[in-house]
DNA sequence: GCATCTTGGTACCGTACGGTACGGTTCGAT
DNA sequence: ATCGAACCGTACCGTACGGTACCAAGATGC
């Protein structure tokens, strides 16, 4: 039972978590004070504290609670067509993009990427491994299949999937970060994912000419 | 002379500025308190004030203040063989790694980043504009000659120079924003940077085979 | 009814920081 | 020599926020 315990904590605390996510989505960091989370959340700074300790660990319950729902579709991958696997990779290159304009994705990393210069960067180094590691594993889970398969060739899949990173988000995340909203080109989420993933096939050709389903451009 | 007037600013401000990097790249934001930068400057607060305003106009000046002094190469780029376009295309792909991998772009990007959230987000635009889009203006001179030489093929240089970009970075300045130190593969802008240029040119081939210098894999 | 526990609400404290005011000093102009 | 501007250093103020203490209300067990 419990598929997932979401994290370790109780559903009213992870009611107040939700709240306090809205809060530095709209907001950013500089609106989430103890007291607005307080008030947002009808709870009391006291059990904010008995909660979480302080801010910083509210901080990275926030992050935790989120990456907590951050549910990959397994992939399973079990036999696929050369047609299959591509479609795979593409809808793994929109499900990216999608994620990484969302609002709670770039608040999150803003807010990680704010508090990277602490010693530690716990934060950061939290949304590395629940957020991106867990992305990442589940691509390479999707490229070794495929490989297998012989419908791609490559040698070192974290290599591959960095590759594949790049040719779908580009500077796009840098440029989302920085304020700019994703509008123009940026906006076709599924455009851009065909794209990169035509780019991706010809740096790492299928060993067997199965079907070239694809058209060139 | 004044070979480039660094800013509209006077010398002894530049020098304030100067040390206000010094601090947001040692300390973070957290560590730029007008009382810190006055100290450290060795100059008044009131002259601070005097000078930008407030807060927000001091870190803008910082802002300014450091993109003033990314020289780009100008490149001119006025005829190349082959070779030297690819050439080129690597060092331009290592000054990107360095640059992106350094103390003060990743705190200034960082310092940026943690101020998007705010209505207009001036930080991140000045950044995106005095910033990425001079490497990109370096990096669009140099491709529309090679394509002008035949060495490459695209049709939007824009959409080129992304692709280059995304080739180049991958995922590594998203890691480092995040704390993750530049270590293992990363380190090694040399070899990135030759795969990046390989890579980019496996996908935007030139149209006349001229010296085929590189042996393609 | 009574004790105990948990939680919400409010008031409070200490501190840190943005911003301002003021005295003292240097330095160039006249 | 004198004036005035710019500037440094410091002291000061108001506020906002992290964190704590205290009290009231409901729940649970006996």
């Amino acid at each position: 039972m419990a598929p997932v315990p979401d994290s370790d904590f109780t559903p009213r605390q992870n009611e107040v978590l939700a709240s306090a996510l809205r809060l530095v989505v709209d907001g950013g960091e500089k609106a989430l004070t103890t007291a607005a989370v307080a008030r947002a959340a009808n709870c009391s700074k006291e059990s904010l504290y008995r909660w979480f300790g302080d801010r910083d660990g509210l901080l990275a319950a926030i992050v935790a609670h989120q990456a907590a729902k951050v549910r990959v579709p397994s992939e399973s991958a079990g036999k696929l067509t050369a047609a299959e696997f591509r479609a795979r990779l593409v809808t793994f290159a929109e499900d990216l993009l999608s994620v990484l304009a969302g609002d709670t994705s770039l608040a999150l990393n803003r807010l990680a990427i704010s508090q990277a210069s602490r010693e530690g960067a716990p934060l950061g180094r939290l949304l590395l491994e629940r957020g991106r590691e867990r992305i990442s594993t589940r691509a390479r889970v999707l490229l070794e299949a495929g490989r297998g398969q012989g419908y791609v060739t490559f040698d070192d899949p974290t290599e591959a999937y960095r590759t594949l990173y790049g040719l779908i988000v580009r500077d796009a995340h840098g440029r989302w970060l920085l304020g700019q909203p994703p509008g123009g080109a940026d906006a076709d989420f599924a455009g851009q994912a065909m794209r990169a993933i035509e780019q991706f096939l010809t740096l790492h050709p299928p060993t067997v000419t199965q079907g070239s389903a694809t058209t060139r451009d």
